[in-house]
DNA sequence: GATGAATGAGGCTTCATTCAT
DNA sequence: TATGAATGAAGCCTCATTCAT
């Protein structure tokens, strides 16, 4: 893999952006969770990354290029896996919520405590930044889109009854997001372990035709 | 203009302190709400204020007391009107359940966009500093204190059944700072004027006794 | 003078900006002369005003727009003598012509070395930046419009002869610019104080009607 | 592409030195006349010259290295012309006056807009450079040297007359220079073709003997 | 010779905070 | 109390220069 250019001693070496990039990303993503964005320095970021700081500049135009790449790295990361877990949990409406809320709040998305805060932190970024909201809500969106589909798909097979599905959608989506800043800022308050199961019902409740007693 | 005291040496010059501090801590809830905490300088909150630079340090130690001012009096005006709301509502568990939502959802909070883009800035903030987390921890805990009252009531009285009150509170909490975010970030995933009805939906499918058919 | 304000107490400190922005214009015309304009650091210019770095941009937006004031100053400055000298000359076109060139190679311009050297450096900088070209070009426009009044008018009169009064006056600016530039880079080929001199002999014998033996 | 000879582990890498360092002094020459020696970054220029940066290094011991070549060659080239158009002039001192006027302002000089700018930068450049100002007076002195050589040439042989040879060439070179400046600076202020026209109406007019009418 | 990544010093600029009046 | 000038630390960013390949 590198033999392949050493032996032509010509070859100059080989570019290693991507790789940079994902670290000086990854320097944003620790310091950030406890910094904030105005807080981490770029010197912060860089020593994260264990990259000297005038490289965070070679390799990102900005400080706020590494913020949106970052945004980018999150998003892309937590679709893909939401949509592997949405393959797997079969067509019933029911389950594919389920897979929905649980690769939110059980499974992933709160595994990963710089992660958690980073996310709560770029909500706040795209509050003030016209580029990160355009992302932002971009990402809020595609989660949006697809608990309409499965709810829209739901109600229409009689598995569901409820509110309109964009209603319903935005009421979990906002649950989801709400549980984020809550475990960011105030962890105790959710009992352990409890967010996911606690996050069906609700939505069971809302969704789920009566059962008969 | 100041002249109208000064004429005379020996009438000590009327305090106006608190006035100014509201000002100069309104002044910031209106800049932080485009610009975020650190974006905003202690001199857009002078000018937002109408009041010189220097002022601000007069009034307050430093930058961040006014956060701490701003908090204050977002949390303070916040559980008044809450417990205005409440008492109102009579003892009904779910007409208190729906007067809380209500007063997160539909009256006050998400009227004034600064307040709202403000809340979420203090979010981030929380993750960040310890102190403000610390107020913002206890503010959480007041509302979460709240449900739980109710919850638990309605349940001991069997008018409500469900999860355990303290998750059931977590949910619900959940949501509304949920909904803020998305309102602050992606408002137009939140059909118009269905916050609220669509949380009452998810909270009472969560708590309320199923009815037979 | 200060004595007025004094007497208030309530009157704040006077605004002493102008003061303060001619001394800041001050300090980059003398580390100008000596180190061009990049060369010139903020904290030099602000050590040459005997001031603190800081305030170099509490009264100037940035370091260009220093720049732009000394322009202006220097431009405002000559022109201010050069119309006076000329107004002493009287009417006719050669006196008025030679106070032209005395007033820029032998009086004033040249006495001050910070100046002959920043004026050097301000046409390189007007090569490579729009704004200080414009303001540049401006300031040789109203040098040639001058030359060109006197020359046509006496041509007009019969006092003078020879080319186009605007050929004539740009041979004649050509020339003092160019004296400048051999003055800050080679002074020894200017055998001293026969600028003027040469140059009055220059313009004489292209505009001076021929005397016959 | 360098394939071909690499192929052969024998057969030593060609020298290209003199080429490559040409090709980056060009990459300067284009460079510097639209943002300065300063503005012109080691990056710029090795784009300049298709090259990369790295190998200005390897060419140059630094970035004033290059600087100093580009005198050297502008310097060489303009001699080199020089002479020979003078050596063409045949002997009368004011054919060869003519001659070093028309080939500073007619024919070369002016040409190359990159060569102007570039020459005016240099200017401000010797201001604030030892070294590039001892070059540059060098380069200066060497006009005037020959400018000297035929005036005093003429003068002695009675085609001239006038002020003495050094003060006389001093006014020629400063007016040559002279039309640099306004020409990189201001061109319109010189009506276009005038300028060599011109000079040579001031050069004869005061070293011209009188003619009788 | 060539490439382009890497380094780190240093510059411009911002801004919280202090201070003279 | 009030003003706005003044200070200086610190941050972002640029860029000449070096280095690994």
């Amino acid at each position: 893999m590198f033999i392949s250019w050493s032996t032509n001693l010509l070859m100059p070496r080989p570019k290693n952006t991507d790789e940079r990039r994902e670290q000086i990303i990854d320097g944003l993503l620790k310091v950030m969770s406890s910094k904030g964005y105005e807080g981490a320095t770029v010197h912060d970021i860089a020593r994260a990354a264990k990259l000297s700081p005038g490289l965070v500049h070679y390799h990102f135009g900005n400080k706020r290029e590494v913020l949106e790449g970052l945004m980018e790295r999150l998003l892309d990361g937590h679709f893909a896996a939401l949509d592997a877990a949405m393959a797997q949990a079969g067509n019933a409406a029911l389950a594919r919520l389920d897979a929905f809320i649980d690769q939110h709040l059980a499974t992933g998305a709160t595994a990963n405590p710089h992660t958690l805060s980073a996310w709560v932190v770029l909500g706040a970024e795209a509050v003030t930044s016209k580029v990160v909201r355009a992302r932002y809500a971009e990402g809020l969106a595609g989660l949006q889109e697809r608990l309409v589909a499965v709810i829209a798909d739901g109600q229409r097979r009689g598995e569901l009854k409820g509110p309109p599905p964009d209603e319903a959608a935005a009421g979990i989506l906002a649950a989801i997001e709400g549980f984020y800043v809550v475990a960011a800022t105030a962890r105790p308050l959710i009992p352990r372990g409890s967010a996911a199961a606690t996050l069906r019902a609700m939505a069971r409740g809302m969704l789920e035709p009566k059962r008969r007693s």
